[in-house]
DNA sequence: TATGGGCGGTTGAAAACGTA
DNA sequence: TACGTTTTCAACCGCCCATA
């Protein structure tokens, strides 16, 4: 094994303003370190290591994360020192490998599809489904993701990233904005929702119509999502849904009341909510678990 | 038990950039 | 230059928790 300044460093994420994330020497350092796990040849290996990777790619950059919404830190100069990073990165290794000791006893399968269009090899498949999918609250998971997406190879355009946010349900960031100006609703949804959506629409703020769309599109994908995931179910399956309400304008999307009423049309039966917490923000905005059964 | 600094979460606004 | 796209991060509220 060589030393880690030995390596030749990979290209640099094509990351927007790349230096603003990390001073030249965190970024040559983590070119190095990628360009080291490639050559590990245990596949198990490189996944601990890459999530040790996206640890350290964290503790070195400039992000601040005082903020829900990805920002960054004042006066970014810092000092740097590669002892210090090598030993930090062996503490998160340690950290990792730590957590892997505790296997779960079931063996897991991942796959990677559309939640909205499951695919029909999975139909009746499933006995329980427990998820907490986005909320409607405009909190963009590829923007924030983006140091990880860049330097997994996942991205290499902002396009891919933005056109990524507009796939993903929830999404409003980068083209979201403009494509959601003319997106058309099916009118699939209960009436209220589209009479709650109007009134946002109404709010006097010029965003107001966007806004609405964002909410109407959010339910739309949702139960699109729902219709998939009833597919999926085994007879008497059951789901689980941790979501949170949102307010546009100080008017409240009840957002479990809407997941029941969806969960009810597509079939599901036994269907209700509870309150799991209250957050830590807007006196009305609560966290709920909403669950039913085929 | 009181206090207050630290910081997380929500709701977007607005600046910056790219291109027809 | 206009307009669509992409990036930056502010204002506000209030919970958490160490400390006195």
């Amino acid at each position: 094994m060589q030393h880690i300044e030995e390596y030749v460093p990979t290209d640099f994420p094509p990351i927007y303003n790349i230096y603003r994330w990390w001073n030249p020497p965190q970024a040559e350092f983590l070119a190095k370190l990628k360009s080291a796990i490639k050559t590990v040849e245990d596949d198990a290996v490189v996944q601990l290591l890459t999530v040790s990777f996206c640890r350290i790619v964290i503790e070195l950059s400039n992000a601040a994360f005082n903020h829900v919404s990805t920002s960054f830190k004042d006066g970014n100069e810092g000092f740097f020192s590669i002892d210090i990073a090598k030993e930090a990165f062996i503490s998160v290794c340690e950290m990792v490998a730590k957590g892997a000791l505790l296997q779960p006893r079931a063996t897991s399968k991942v796959l990677l599809h559309d939640s909205r269009s499951i695919p029909a090899e999975c139909y009746g498949a499933y006995d329980t489904v427990i998820t907490s999918p986005p909320y409607p609250n405009r909190i963009s998971y590829i923007r924030e993701l983006r140091p990880y997406m860049y330097w997994l190879d996942y991205l290499e355009t902002s396009d891919q990233a933005s056109n990524l946010d507009w796939q993903a349900i929830g999404g409003t960031w980068g083209r979201a904005t403009s494509l959601l100006g003319t997106w058309k609703s099916d009118h699939s949804l209960p009436q209220y929702v589209y009479d709650i959506a109007e009134k946002i629409s109404n709010s006097d703020n010029k965003s107001a119509r966007l806004m609405a769309n964002y909410v109407l599109k959010y339910f739309e994908d949702m139960q699109k999502h729902l219709s998939s995931v009833y597919a999926g179910l085994a007879a008497k399956g059951r789901v689980f849904y941790i979501i949170g309400n949102s307010n546009f304008y100080n008017i409240t999307v009840p957002a479990e009341k809407i997941y029941v009423d969806m969960m009810t049309t597509i079939g599901f039966v036994d269907v209700e909510y509870h309150i799991v917490r209250k957050r830590n923000c807007n006196k009305q905005l609560y966290e709920f678990v909403v669950s039913g059964q085929k």
